[in-house]
DNA sequence: ACGCCAAATGCAACTTAGTTGCAATAGAAA
DNA sequence: TTTCTATTGCAACTAAGTTGCATTTGGCGT
């Protein structure tokens, strides 16, 4: 993605253009995984940001649907762009998220609406909403 | 389930029988969904039981395989007994797990192969070993 | 170009869920 | 009953994320 296009994508979503954020945008958008705060502070240490700065613009990006985050076995958070704003990457309602068992990363991607039908319909009483499919196994380059 | 049961349970998977592990078991079983560490603690705090112990407990029975564990989206873990403990409840390879948007409540279920195959085969060059599937929505008791 | 002000930032202190080390205790096998 | 290992309880600790507050700054109106 061209340098020009974050600032554009901030301002789309009505989000004031700082640093911080073009920073976390670009590493975001990438990254073909979806990544952590420590990640994040890792990629972008020399530029000493605050962590709670941090926390606060992956939240800010959450809210507004730039990114979408994944809860991780660890008691932590992953975030990921969504697909308008990178093509490679799923659209939030129905997508799945792969958890690779050998190097832990977290790839997203979408999945066709009739894979989760079966699903939605199967106990009675129960009102579905929203669908995420989970799954373990290995990546490509783990292989 | 009969009292004697759990035990029976506990001895089957060479745990020693003691008055923790009878008492977290039992609040298991009887619970229509999964249970996180605060809510046993909470049922249990006549017994005055360590949270430590607890924490332990549940561990030694996720080990064990008596029960199975869920990441909620407030980073805490969610337990459920699996079904060979209580034929209500899903197995551990392929189940689901319905989150109420209402009252938080997650319950688990078992999934027809079927249904997680057409996902397994769809994005080439990553191995696939296990499936979880949630869904999002309103449970019965809360439309 | 300038000033204003709500929004964004940085720092310190705090919260919450869960973990570790270690000494004391108690199942259960012999 | 004795013994031995697994289990328990307590205190201190860790890691991820949050809150409060004073300071700074992006971007709008003039």
């Amino acid at each position: 993605m061209k340098s020009e296009a974050i600032p554009a994508i901030l301002k789309k979503y009505k989000l004031k253009v700082t640093p911080v954020r073009i920073a976390v945008l670009r590493v975001l958008i990438d990254s073909d995984t979806a990544m952590s705060h420590a990640d994040i502070a890792q990629l972008l240490s020399d530029q000493h940001f605050d962590k709670v700065t941090l926390y606060r613009t992956l939240s800010h990006f959450t809210e507004k649907g730039i990114v979408h985050k994944v809860a991780t076995e660890d008691r932590s958070w992953l975030y990921a762009v969504l697909a308008e704003n990178n093509a490679d990457i799923a659209t939030d309602k129905t997508h799945a998220h792969f958890i690779c068992d050998d190097c832990d990363k977290i790839f997203c991607f979408p999945i066709d609406e009739g894979s989760g039908q079966s699903v939605k319909s199967m106990k009675k009483g129960f009102l579905v909403k929203e669908l995420e499919i989970r799954l373990h196994g290995v990546c490509p380059s783990c292989q």
